[in-house]
DNA sequence: GTGAAAGCGCTAACAG
DNA sequence: CTGTTAGCGCTTTCAC
């Protein structure tokens, strides 16, 4: 007597959903032909595909992507892990991504690291066990047992927001000690003399913020005062920074020759995120603190609101969305050309952007 | 001759990862064991745990969720779908959201719908694809044919940020309507006589101001102007929507007794979200423009900004944190108990927040 | 262009 | 408390 053939087993542990069997037994064709009506139509002969799609329509059939991706080892999904997404400076480049992939057919694992490298160790433990195709990170600092897992998965990485020598795999981001070398040089030049900084603890901001004091060291200038705040840079923070800061606004300004004429320059306050900064600007609107006058402001991000504050914030622009894209694009080539290019590092760079909150600027020719 | 037993299989489709037969062999268990060390701790002897723990640790094993998945029919992904992540009024959702979820330990599969229901509709085809445990969408206006497919999977959903009378399963939100009216007879009350709208063309808020006009309609108050945008609100927008509204601060404001004093009542603008209400009051600022005396302003949301705008943005609380953890909790209750309670829609409310922007309160008992 | 057979790596079900 | 067996629903491989 003949094995009963398996064609349309329905066994006690069968879900009861409509498989690909069934399907495959409406159309009158074998299960394959299904799988490659949905994988790779264009090996299908036209009458079949109408007929197999009709069958799908008809039945409502909805494929399952798990047992595919066990299978055929590919899931088509793509973790991101960022460290919070309640913070905008994130949100760009999020989206980016997100837009990017889906549109390339993948779906997003999140996860949410909450800016411990611990956590994240953790975090990627249950990440790689769905098998991503590929994973996005924030920033460069993981602990050394989730760089060797990564690497020893194989699964394409891209790193983002930051810079580093030793990345896991691919790197789309830019440099935190350089913006805050360059920033101090920009306002040295600028005339700037007297510095207090309004932070978060962020841990790239803290260096950004780190390397501006360094820089500024190097030309004998120390900052008058610094303001750390916890958590996630709010309005409140910046408006409070600026209270807390009030005495130094005593001191003259520094004069400074521009051609003919002569510009005056404040105590500046250099913030790490354009939201301190416009906090520091809403504080000094209602204390009547003349901006850029009595106090100059300096933020970073250059997210959407920056340029139509009151008076427009003189900031670090960060393209989010650049790096969002260039990050889920680097991915994807690597998946579509798993054997092309070595991994490269891009730096996205940063633009330092002048605007009022800084005073007239001087040509730096 | 016996059929090879099947224990350690190596054939040509193995993905030559470690797997639960190789941890098995190593501890000399069954891979079953293996299995329950990871899914039932507690079913498992205190040194067999240990034994097969160690064995897990040296070798670097890393457990595959798809296959497990596939066997269990359970996924423990949650789809969560929102229509676009750079709106901050959402971001408190979906980070109260990803939070409980991931300490729950499931897992965030996120899908971008972008605002329209058709476009959820693809989304969500490839998100039921995926098979996950549960589903939390924003709003409640789906395509037909997605609710029909939602209700036909079966999967457990939870609708947000809205309130219908027919939800698909369950439902955490509050109603767009009820704002607009109370919204209305609120800032009526309060002596306010001369309106305009600034909005953005979200159907949310269109919704909302679609209301507030009916309800001032009541009163036979029509509104002087209703300036739309287009896209995500922003500061920008808010500041151009005073520009195009200066016109009207030529009317003179409406005077109203309290008590023993005497309030003016100015024009208000009333803005569907705080970041447009924002906007408005930097250009007033900009202008010299007083804010209440010469223009009131009322936000939406109490995003976290509104309460060290200045002046003080009144508005109306929204608790995104609150609704996303709600909308989780729910979902991790049924999957928890998949015949508990019938599904009940919950609305959390919204407050009507009274800060400087609208000038002194009447009361109003 | 289409099909049959054999898994992918895990867990449900039942037995001991 | 532990093990055996038999799939979960799909795709790879090889054959026609």
């Amino acid at each position: 007597m003949p094995k009963p053939k398996k064609a349309h087993p329905v066994t006690a542990r069968s879900t009861h959903g409509i498989t690909i069997f069934d399907v495959a037994k409406l159309a009158g064709v074998a299960p394959i032909t299904v799988s490659r009506v949905m994988n790779q139509p264009d090996q299908v002969k036209e009458s079949t595909l109408l007929k197999v799609r009709r069958v799908i329509e008809e039945t409502g059939y909805v494929r399952n992507q798990i047992a595919g991706s066990l299978a055929s080892n590919r899931t088509r999904l793509v973790a991101v892990v960022v460290p919070m997404l309640t913070n905008p400076i994130f949100a760009d480049t999020f989206q980016a991504i997100a837009a990017r992939l889906e549109q390339a057919n993948y779906q997003v694992l999140l996860g949410i690291s909450g800016y411990k490298a611990a956590q994240e160790q953790e975090l990627l433990e249950v990440v790689l066990s769905r098998r991503p195709d590929g994973i996005i990170l924030t920033g460069t600092i993981h602990t050394e047992v989730s760089r060797k897992r990564l690497r020893a998965t194989g699964i394409p990485v891209v790193e983002t927001w930051d810079m580093t020598d030793d990345p896991i795999d691919m790197l789309v981001g830019f440099s935190h000690e350089t913006i805050g070398q360059r920033e101090a040089q920009h306002l040295l030049a600028q005339g700037y003399r007297d510095f207090a900084l309004i932070e978060v603890d962020d841990p790239r901001g803290v260096r950004r913020s780190n390397s501006f004091i360094q820089q500024l060291a190097r030309q004998d200038v120390t900052p008058l005062d610094r303001q750390t705040f916890h958590g996630l840079p709010t309005l409140e923070q910046g408006r409070l920074g600026l209270v807390n800061l009030l005495h130094l606004l005593q001191r003259p300004p520094v004069e400074i020759r521009a051609g003919s004429a002569v510009i005056q320059r404040p105590l500046i306050l250099v913030c790490t995120s354009d939201t301190l900064a416009h906090g520091v600007l809403t504080e000094a609107a209602s204390r009547g603190i003349a901006v850029p006058g009595q106090v100059a402001v300096m933020g970073f991000g250059d997210m959407n609101f920056a340029a139509h504050t009151f008076p427009a914030l003189s900031t670090v622009k960060i393209d989010g969305t650049d790096i969002g894209q260039r990050a889920a694009s680097a991915l994807l080539e690597r998946l579509k050309e798993p054997n092309g290019a070595p991994p490269e590092a891009m730096d996205v760079g940063f633009t330092l952007v002048n605007r009022d909150s800084t005073g007239p600027l001087i040509s730096t020719r």
